[in-house]
RNA sequence: GGCGCGUUCGUCUAGCGGUUAGGACACCGCCCUCUCAAGGCGGAGAUCACGGGUUCGAAUCCCGUACGCGCUACCA
């Protein structure tokens, strides 16, 4: 492992590509570019702004915050990874802590203001979003993960691997009311769960943290400088009253809402003074007068068209400083560098705003794809009363993480048309943006059901027996230990059940006569098959023909009662329908031989006899 | 109110100008069978929301209408 310390940074100044204008240079050069073959343009620039610094350079638009080590604060934009470029060595994200800022290094702050003030870059870096996809799941920890944030994510990662790209988890924190640490690392264990992993992001780390917008403070701080500066965004005194009132006119007016400017026309110097003397403000982007239509071209529904003229001056930071959240996200995905934003419908509306501040930004604008709501079964929005809507309760009710996922995948995506059963092998390597469907999908829970017996089925036997186990012991009908001792016994379970069970609940009430010592004779499979003459008959012969077996496995024991069907004169229905009461308490119950032979002699002979006592009376 | 999105069997979907509108879940029937399942076979179920166009021809393209949903916050 390569390991830094702060002293290994020999050279004060940091270098970067540099597009600024050329009186700011104090020097050139070119060196090899430590990230991939070739040179890169070094610079050094006097900044004038930051007396504090030693000679810095930045460059605007090649990524002026990516890739160094988290202590190293330095700058570059050179190729995804490898090295950090303050210091050289390779990255390591452990080895690195942003506890001790250096003075005499430019922060992250500093670095984008300066690049604010520089004209754009002539080499924009044109992103190619196909060789470089950089996608991102961005759940607010306000709750559990529920399965319409789930299918975002599946959807996202099964892009993201499709495509080679990477999938970036972000937390979107931003509500300290309602985010709590337990929420967060329920929608983590929930994701893995599923079987998705993450590239970037909590407890993964990576080049473009921090990945908790909580964290991001200052990303919104130097966002906003750089926007103040090119001037899009400007300060707003107006009073909660008075936009009240505004909007109250505005609505029974013409019919265009939103803000009406008023603040966007105060001079510079009123309003730098109004913020001098500490009155309450906000931030508002301020939509370019000559901006046309916004259209999103969508990779779902197509191009859409907004009009400009439906754009307010909406707000991107409020009074008390913190961002909103058409200012953050879009300040993430830029710093991130995401190619393509899967998300929810009910963000279509809000994409033009978002790409009015990517723009002012001088950010590529990334490609959408805003996927469809999932209703309940009644249509409406899904809630506790459908059930199940966490991710973590559909686990506890049964369902299998593969199930789910696949079921999800298909909620709203088709492989073909034909194809139900899809693996998140198959996913990952067959997803696409083109087939997702613009309908909203109702949450079908009876299919779910069904594809979870599916994959239960299509289960290796070994398998199923591990993955019963957990619901086993949670009964305390087995344990661990048990479980190792006898893994033959176990193994054996697993044709009795696979092809009845459609949720891992229903394990327990299948298999639960094997385990306990005691059953109990459901009262309305006793009338239905124990209360004749004949019945208790076929108890007393059965229990008798079984004790002289020599031999107690299925096909024995089925000969034998047969064979004692046969000289009772009782159908072999009747005699069998009895043993499987006695035996399992109930008239529904796995093949009665192979579980009277799991059961052993013993025990089926003891259950035949009492049960007959039980219903003699 | 304004803007945007959506509308194919009960449900999820295929369809991207010419199909008997296909598949899956659920449902019904038959077969198999020691119960329940699973499996096999078959069936019913969609005037492609509605109304206009364009076209020789429209579920597919265009325009309206209706209904549903989203956004229109110093929510996310």
């Amino acid at each position: 492992m390569n390991t830094y310390s702060r002293s290994d940074i020999t050279a004060p100044i940091v270098a970067a590509r540099f597009c600024g204008p050329p009186s700011a240079m104090l020097g050139q050069e070119k060196v090899p570019c430590p990230n991939r073959q070739g040179t890169q343009t070094l610079a050094r620039v006097r900044a004038a702004l930051f007396p504090h610094l030693p000679d810095v350079a930045v460059c605007r638009n090649v990524a002026p915050l990516r890739r160094f080590h988290a202590g190293c604060r330095g700058v570059v934009g050179c190729g995804p990874s490898a090295l950090c470029s303050a210091c050289a060595l390779p990255r390591d994200e452990n080895a690195c802590d942003d506890s001790t800022p250096d003075s005499r290094l430019p922060t992250r702050a500093d670095t984008a203001i300066i690049g604010a003030f520089l004209p754009p870059c002539e080499e924009t870096r044109v992103p190619d979003p196909a060789a470089d996809v950089r996608v991102r799941f961005a759940p607010s920890p306000t709750g559990a993960l529920h399965i319409g944030g789930a299918r975002t994510a599946i959807y996202n990662w099964a892009f993201a691997r499709k495509t080679g790209g990477t999938f970036i988890l972000r937390i979107d924190d931003t509500d300290p009311e309602r985010s709590t640490a337990e929420n967060t690392a329920q929608i983590l264990r929930s994701l893995r769960w599923l079987g998705l992993d993450w590239d970037e992001g909590p407890e993964a780390g990576g080049a473009f943290g921090p990945y908790f917008q909580t964290q991001r403070a200052h990303a919104y701080r130097v966002a906003l400088e750089r926007m103040k500066a090119n001037g899009s965004a400007y300060p707003c005194f107006c009073t909660a009253e008075e936009l009240e009132r505004k909007r109250e006119a505005a609505r029974s007016g013409d019919g265009t809402p939103g803000y009406d400017r008023t603040c966007r026309r105060l001079s510079a110097d009123d309003a730098r003074a109004r913020i001098d003397g500490g009155e309450p403000h906000v931030w508002r982007v301020a939509v370019p007068e000559d901006r046309g239509d916004i259209v999103v071209d969508d990779a779902v529904r197509g191009e859409t068209v907004f009009p400009a003229s439906a754009m307010d001056d909406f707000v991107l930071v409020r009074s008390d400083g913190t961002p909103t959240y058409n200012f953050a996200t879009v300040v993430d995905d830029a710093d991130m560098e995401i190619t393509h934003v899967i998300r929810g419908d009910d963000h279509l509306s809000n994409t033009p705003r978002q790409i009015l501040v990517f723009e002012a930004l001088a950010s590529p604008v990334p490609r959408f794809a805003h996927l469809s709501m999932i209703w309940g079964a009644d249509g409406k929005k899904l809630s506790k009363r459908h059930g199940a809507t966490s991710v973590e309760a559909f686990r506890d009710e049964g369902i299998l993480p593969e199930a789910l996922l696949n079921y999800l995948a298909l909620l709203g995506w088709s492989l073909d048309g034909q194809t139900t059963i899809v693996s998140a092998e198959t996913l990952r390597a067959t997803f696409s943006l083109e087939r997702i469907s613009k309908n909203p999908a109702i949450f079908d829970a009876e299919k779910l059901d069904w594809m979870n017996g599916v994959y239960i089925r299509d289960m290796p036997p070994e398998q199923l027996a591990e993955r019963m186990l957990p619901w086993l012991e949670s009964a305390g009908l087995a344990s661990r230990a048990d479980f190792e001792l006898r893994r033959a016994w176990f193994l054996a379970l697993v044709p009795l059940v696979n092809e009845r069970l459609k949720r891992m609940t229903e394990v327990v009430p299948a298999l639960g006569f094997l385990f306990a010592s005691e059953i109990t004779l459901d009262p309305a499979s006793v009338e239905k098959a124990l209360t004749t003459a004949e019945a208790r008959t076929a108890l007393r012969g059965s229990a008798e023909a079984l004790g002289t077996l020599d031999r107690w496995d299925a096909a024995s024991i089925e000969a034998c009662l047969r064979a004692v069907a046969d000289s009772l004169g009782v159908k072999p229905k009747v005699l069998f329908q009895a043993v499987r009461v006695a035996v399992t308490g109930s008239t529904v119950s796995p093949p009665l031989f192979e579980s009277l032979a799991l059961l052993g002699s013993e025990t089926a002979r003891a259950r035949l006899v009492s049960a007959q006592a039980a219903t003699a009376g």
